[in-house]
DNA sequence: CTGCATCCCCGCCGATACTG
DNA sequence: CAGTATCGGCGGGGATGCAG
């Protein structure tokens, strides 16, 4: 039977391709936190070409609060994606680059960016179907 | 420049790789609805060998509640993942079954597990590390 | 320039009870 | 069996103001 997720006595357990976790040691749920996130793949994909400073990534994304984009590279750097350097100036500088954990983290979202707009047609269409059928 | 998102005068507009699209109708973002949710992944990969019915997809994810088997799978039918059969049996059953988009898709979320169990071990010294810094 | 603290809204999600 | 309806907690994330 493919079970994914059962319930032992006392400890909730998922199986994935065969292979068990718990909730709190899923190394699918490490990876969707970094994913599912709003900010998170706007952020490496903007380190795709090099360091760059906090100020620069909010020009690039000047949707972001500097609260979230301060919060999610914390989350980013502290799961090993970018490293963070400070620069003596005055005032202070950082910047934000990507290890090569962050590197071939992008490589997939890159291929998820490229699965979305391919499919992206097919996703509004059935959307668009199913909300005309149902009202 | 490399900008990933701009505020033009009147609509938010992200910029990736190179193509513009407002908030509401990016493509990344659809997808990632369907990534970041708790249960969707679970359940697109419990549908990977075939056809499942509503209660026996609730006996491989015992940790889901109903209220939410139901409501994922009809907003993963919504996006043309996966179709939905009732036969008027008594009492009735219903079935679900991936799309060929739905296996599209799936073949990405696999794509995902593999990155994640292959990096799982980084991830954790990483976040370990950062934590024993920081305190 | 970079970052932290605070307040607050809103949507996800769980628990529970009820229907055809 | 396969849902729907309702209530409520909790956390993500926006707005704003302050600090080094």
């Amino acid at each position: 039977m493919n079970q994914i997720t059962k319930t032992s006595a006392a400890e909730k357990v998922m199986v994935i391709c065969g292979v068990a976790y718990t909730m709190s040691n899923c190394p699918v749920r490490d990876v969707l936190d970094n994913i599912g996130g709003k900010w998170n793949t706007l952020i490496i994909q903007g380190l795709a070409d090099g360091p760059v400073r906090f100020s620069a990534l909010r020009r690039m994304i000047p949707d972001i609060s500097q609260r979230m984009l301060t919060q999610t590279l914390r989350d980013l750097q502290r799961d090993g994606f970018l490293t963070r350097t400070v620069f003596p100036t005055q005032p202070p500088s950082v910047e934000y680059a990507l290890t090569d954990l962050g590197r071939s983290f992008l490589a997939v979202v890159l291929q998820l960016v490229t699965w979305s707009t391919d499919n992206h047609a097919q996703i509004r269409d059935a959307r668009k179907a199913y909300d005309e059928a149902e009202g």
